[in-house]
DNA sequence: TTAAGACCTTAGAAATTTCTTAGAAATGGC
DNA sequence: GCCATTTCTAAGAAATTTCTAAGGTCTTAA
């Protein structure tokens, strides 16, 4: 998330700053009214904080500016003051929020969250991934190759995925048994031949071209020739 | 504009109904959180008020709630407090506004104003789900496939919506336990198992192509094939 | 060339997960 | 409070996956 703080006291910027970057939150800042303007219209941010008073333009004023250039990101108002018409002809002016000061970090923090959300309402995205002609949809547990259906054990996928994600790169099978299995400690158990085994029948065996490599004495590796 | 205000102090009630029909809102009401919930899942309204304590359901789960089932009307929470903890756990459950009484009257117009305006820019939630042949009606609680009506009880329902709102997405069983059934915690019980095999019988035994799928180890998908 | 180790293949036993059913418990309307 | 409906529990059946084990094949290096 990328904000912007319209503040002239430098060292409430320093404050919010340090504490929002600590939330993972990126943080712009411009000393007086004008400067926030240029770099609200010339940047996308997901949340806009001013101070109402600021040098050059007020709080209010600036948001007007800003939705009479189209600016949709939500915009939090800062304030010392606590009077209600002051809220209301914040919010009619087409801010999203008021915080009074001195408020609670935490609470910025929140509404913050707060208006970032409502913005991105859109269902998380298909996670895909690809090799060659072949592709695995993580969201649906779903694996095609040449977008012929394979039908996948958990275990299966699991190992496929490994592959997938390590394409190119030859893996042993301790790192297997590792991270798909989660045996840490020396076994005598052949599992990972017989799950490779298993995935070459599905994967391999009904296509022209092998992907699942054996270097011998290394491991396996995903690739085309 | 259209309001739903739950609230169980009939003379507050009374009081906003009036003064916000002057300013031409229409207002629903509810006097405790069970009602207001059935009212939010079967009407549209522009924005939701909400006392923090009324009988049934507190605020925050009422928000909550609203918020799983993919109500997105904004949510104005009230209350007697003041304490920042409250607001930012409203805040965090998905509310989007926060009035400690007593609020003027004058701040509460502005703030409904300035939520409504920002939810005309979001499409209107979706009253009516399809999957396929499938519909589901949320107002009138009314599933048909192929044009047939199936009745369904309503954890059926809440069950076959969950599906049909995560529709070609594995969902696992903690999952649907913890979005459907309200259960956070590890759990022994096969109630999901169960609504599955009952939705089964209803939704895909009558008809030529089954859409609840098991994808075993992981959960259940609604897909064609 | 040949032996030793690495890898592949297969079948079936074991373990796990899911389905199904019946009935008990809870809920809601009259 | 009673009846009808819905919800949940429990337990065995069924289905599927996972793993073991044994024997075969391939690769490498002496």
């Amino acid at each position: 998330m990328k904000i912007l703080l319209i503040e002239d006291e430098e060292k409430a910027v320093k404050f919010l700053k340090k504490g929002l970057n600590e939330h993972n939150i990126d943080v712009d800042f411009a000393l007086d009214g004008s400067a926030g303007v240029e770099l609200a219209m010339t940047n996308e941010y997901d949340v806009i904080i001013s101070d109402i008073i600021v040098p050059g333009m007020n709080g209010f004023d600036l948001t007007r500016h800003l939705r009479m250039h189209g600016i949709k990101a939500p915009v939090i108002l800062l304030t010392a003051l606590n009077a209600t018409d002051d809220k209301v002809l914040g919010l009619e002016v087409g801010a999203d929020d008021y915080l009074t000061k001195p408020y609670e970090f935490k609470e910025l923090l929140a509404r913050l969250k707060a208006l970032s959300r409502r913005g991105k309402e859109t269902p998380p995205p298909k996670l895909i991934l690809t090799f060659g002609d072949t592709e695995m949809n993580l969201t649906g547990k779903e694996c095609t190759r040449q977008g012929k259906k394979i039908e996948l054990t958990p275990k299966e996928f699991a190992l496929m995925e490994y592959f997938i994600r390590n394409q190119g790169r030859v893996v042993s099978k301790v790192e297997i048994a590792e991270k798909v299995w989660d045996i840490n400690f020396e076994t005598s158990s052949n599992v990972v031949e017989v799950y490779v085994n298993y995935l070459r029948n599905k994967i391999d065996k009904p296509f022209e071209k092998k992907i699942i490599h054996t270097v011998f004495g290394v491991g396996y590796v995903l690739k085309d020739e």
